[in-house]
DNA sequence: AGCTTTTGGCTAACCACATTAGCCAACTTC
DNA sequence: GAAGTTGGCTAATGTGGTTAGCCAAAAGCT
């Protein structure tokens, strides 16, 4: 029996573009291990199990956000950086959702894990879009966790088919955008 | 063998506690057998499989909250629907986590659909909320979608442990519920 | 009451999927 | 080229959802 040449990378971005395929929850192990060429047990060799190549999967998607709106946000400020990672952010979701599925819920197990790692970067790009508001340093975090509620939100409530209303979704979410940018501005 | 006096009903309600209990991904027809007294394939005399339950859990769910919402608001106009409103939501999360996870995603199949009636009585409760702003009818539903994201977004960050920050929690909800009043307050 | 029909339990069985055990060939290393 | 390690494999186990088919209890009828 010849190799497949396989290995843990192979296995995790071949189980995360599956997933955007087939969504998360139809994935399987049997599922990763026929695209990949090799029968389901092998994958053990490379993964310790499931859980663990969705903490895989989702490491994966945190980085690849943080450098979607760490570039985003590049050489722009205020109302103008909020937008670029906003869209930067929401693309991501929508052209990857079992990907960005998989971050739901996972625990980071400590400073060195590589989920908080890149939840860390993320957080920082988001803080740096935020810094040509006034938001005082006490009310940093709670415009930091209103911003990530309403991507967060808005991306999952899209991609799981949750607006029925007419409107255009792309404009209802450049109208939130601006919402959120009224909000940030408009002294408490 | 002496009846359990079980109907379908009895099922969905008790279903839906567990799902608070254990979580929703834990909920398995084996631990709903057990918990109403009888062998698993004896649910399926009540509702027609997982898929199924999960619906009517949903369903139930839609129903107590958009009852909850409703009452929140009565009486009240301005911002103080939209907190009465938001608030209430977010108390049925946290205090339903597992019903509220099983309404994540759930296709409404027609309008009798109980989900769609329950669905469309929310929606009414938060514009009936955000009657007092001055929203046009043109921007009303991006309005009501923007208000739903971040419902969505911060009750389901939450309850998946998804803020690892320092600040409390209850001051960000507060916090997110006085940006989206400003945001809607000042003009375009 | 007795007879019939429907209903709601049950056991047994099946299937899909995750996972483990244990074997063996193929690379790697010296 | 011998020895060790690695990465495949088949076989087997366990859990969970679901179906088939049986049978007694409730409900309805005469």
């Amino acid at each position: 029996m010849p190799r497949a040449g396989l290995d843990r990378a192979a296995v995790v971005t071949a189980a995360a573009a599956l997933a955007d395929e087939v969504g998360l929850a139809a994935l399987t192990m049997g599922l990763v291990a026929e695209r990949v060429g090799v029968r389901t047990p092998s994958l053990y060799k490379h993964i310790a199990g499931q859980h663990d190549l969705n903490r895989r999967i989702a490491a994966l998607a945190l980085t690849e956000t943080a450098d979607a709106t760490g570039t985003a946000i590049q050489g722009r400020a205020g109302q103008d950086a909020l937008t670029a990672a906003a869209r930067a952010f929401r693309d991501f979701v929508l052209t990857h959702p079992g990907r960005y599925a998989a971050t739901i819920g996972v625990a980071e197990t400590g400073p060195d894990d590589p989920i908080a790692i890149a939840e860390g970067r993320l957080l920082e790009s988001f803080t740096a879009a935020l810094r040509a508001y006034d938001v005082s340093p006490h009310d940093l975090d709670h415009a930091l966790r209103a911003v990530r509620s309403f991507l967060h939100g808005f991306a999952t409530l899209q991609s799981a088919q949750g607006f029925r209303r007419s409107a255009h979704v792309g404009d209802s979410f450049e109208w939130l955008i601006a919402l959120v940018d009224r909000g940030l501005r408009f002294p408490l």
